[in-house]
DNA sequence: ATGAAAGCGCTAACAA
DNA sequence: TTGTTAGCGCTTTCAT
């Protein structure tokens, strides 16, 4: 594009000294005397040579260039952690290539193009789903899923520790004496939602509280499934007297739906998410719920990939961090 | 990493014809012969062959890798923009490097890593801040701007029609026969506050509206901004009937200070935001805002970049794109 | 229609 | 300490 950058070679003739010389220097090589380098620094500076990265990709065979394949990129959640891992990568000198894919197929084609055509040195897969997707991933390859369980040995994976968050919420609305306590749930199919689901029966079973499939409504984390949520549990009869919505959005449709059908949140009815996502301080009302880290989580597993590339140890790691109860105004002691 | 992928001449050497045959199949030439062609492709699957995108980069001198300089990943509304870039960026078979640069230092850097060393094909500038940070960026090296304006000569830039939209909105109050029209502004040094102010006070101007100082506050496009504008408008008393936020953020700040201080919303302010994030319609009451298509900025940034690197014409263009007025319950009819 | 040679800008041996 | 010689895996002339 620029009328041709100067080349290791160039700098080399105008230092007067081999090319060689001029890739030590900025390869930072002990071997130079002191005055050579400055004189290759000066011709470096006078002619604004930058070293090419595809150059030296070629050469070395490794790009420093990692990627993050992820559902979508907006979703906060998502973007939060890209944008922990972007932070974490830069400051060890890669690049991110983040890109979305939706569905296994855009997520296989995006695999092959990414890795089978050598662009990065390793991949971060933003996985919430226990399909087999990791199956497409060559062997060997170093790969960090987040958000996910490890479905393999030889994989690494990062996540919130879902069931532990799951308990402790549904601790909190059990401390406060409530018994009919719902669950919203993700899609099912997602590690996440399962082991939250788990969380949330130990929880029950630890107060003895039995418990009942009818105070469990799927939904898809979207604000909407939130409100249908709420809006079965009217249906059926039998309130609960709390609901654990496996994430903030859904814990906003929730109390929306219950203000449309003239329940007070909290003193008819809790509610409890998970996320603290910026505006949950800003619902009406506030919004208790299960604060994760999720920039901590791009950044752990920036550094576990960092590790695998560099010391080419693949051995399974399943880090899970934990989340912190944040109480507001939506959870209120309950019961009968 | 993997034990020394097939290379273009051990397909050449399986198929019995020259590496610059395979090359040639590869890149799709029609100067093969059908039957050639079939061998080598036979060789190609039967090795698992792949090209390599740092060797196509070392030899064409063209990365097909574009950046994106945000200030940062998870803001909704810069989100949006990357993904939907990101999405046209791969329908162009390029992919997208996305970064965030928070401050000017940050952004200088970035650049010429991205540029001098990494060297992108182009760049893609998510930059509100109306400073000179494009002065950073080599002459002729094809960017394109979003949600900024030009200030250059040569240089294109896409965003929303900021004045149109704040003068649309400003009339849906003012056409609900609100005269004390409050505006909550985003920090001043960006183009688009400015632009929307502008588009604020011509609406009030055509309608006859003296503009008033005392009803502009500025804030951050945080929530806690929008807040802390409603409590400073109670402070001053005199209140205003509506209220118009540049962003759905400080609008739902406006809201629940609103409610604190015992105002419903919309019978005695109405509130209306930019943006329809897609929670607003689940804010208490839903929001009324102007709703803006962010992906096809991101979309259209691309578009723009692919005919500034083909066509090499960096012909100055200014896009800018509508936003569509939805009502939903947060502004209802005030004056006096 | 195919092949041979050269080179993209660098690093990695090895020599001097 | 420095220079020389080879590639890295591909594309691009230019022959054939």
């Amino acid at each position: 594009m620029n009328p041709s950058r100067p080349t290791i070679r160039d700098v080399a003739r105008q230092a007067g000294v081999s090319h060689q010389t001029v890739s030590r220097v900025i390869n930072g090589s002990e071997e130079v005397l002191p005055e050579t380098r400055a004189i290759v620094e000066a011709a470096i500076e006078e002619l604004g040579y930058r070293p090419s990265a595809i150059a030296r990709s070629m050469a070395r065979g490794s790009t420093h260039t990692l990627a993050i394949i992820s559902p979508n990129l907006t979703d906060y959640t998502f973007a939060s952690v890209i944008e922990g891992a972007e932070v974490e990568a830069r400051q060890h000198n890669y690049f991110v290539l983040s890109s979305s894919a939706s569905d296994p197929q855009a997520f296989q084609g995006l695999v092959d193009e990414l890795v089978g055509h050598r662009r990065v040195d390793g991949l971060i897969v933003i996985n919430p789903y226990a399909d087999d997707r990791y199956q497409h991933i060559p062997n060997n390859f170093p790969v960090v899923f987040v958000g996910a369980r490890s479905h393999d040995e030889n994989v690494c994976s990062i996540s919130l520790d879902d069931e532990k968050v799951a308990y402790e919420a549904t601790q909190h609305l059990i401390s406060l004496g409530h018994k009919r306590i719902a669950l919203v749930t993700g899609p099912m199919e997602e590690d996440c939602s399962q082991d939250r689901l788990e969380g949330y029966r130990h929880a029950l079973k630890e107060a003895g509280i039995p418990f009942d499939q009818t105070l469990v409504f799927e939904g898809d984390w979207s604000a909407s499934s939130g409100s249908d949520a709420l809006v079965d549990f009217v249906k059926k009869g039998d309130l609960p007297t709390a609901v654990f919505a496996q994430n903030d959005r859904m814990a906003m449709g929730v109390m929306r739906a219950a203000r449309d059908a003239n329940l007070n949140v909290p003193d008819q009815i809790s509610v409890i998410g998970v996320d603290d996502m910026p505006l949950s301080s800003y619902f009406d009302p506030p919004l208790t719920t299960m604060r994760q880290d999720m920039p901590l989580i791009g950044q752990e597993a920036i550094r576990k990939l960092m590790d695998i590339i560099q010391n080419k140890t693949v051995e399974q790691t399943v880090l899970k961090l934990p989340a912190q109860l944040v109480v507001r105004q939506s959870t209120f002691k309950g019961g009968d």
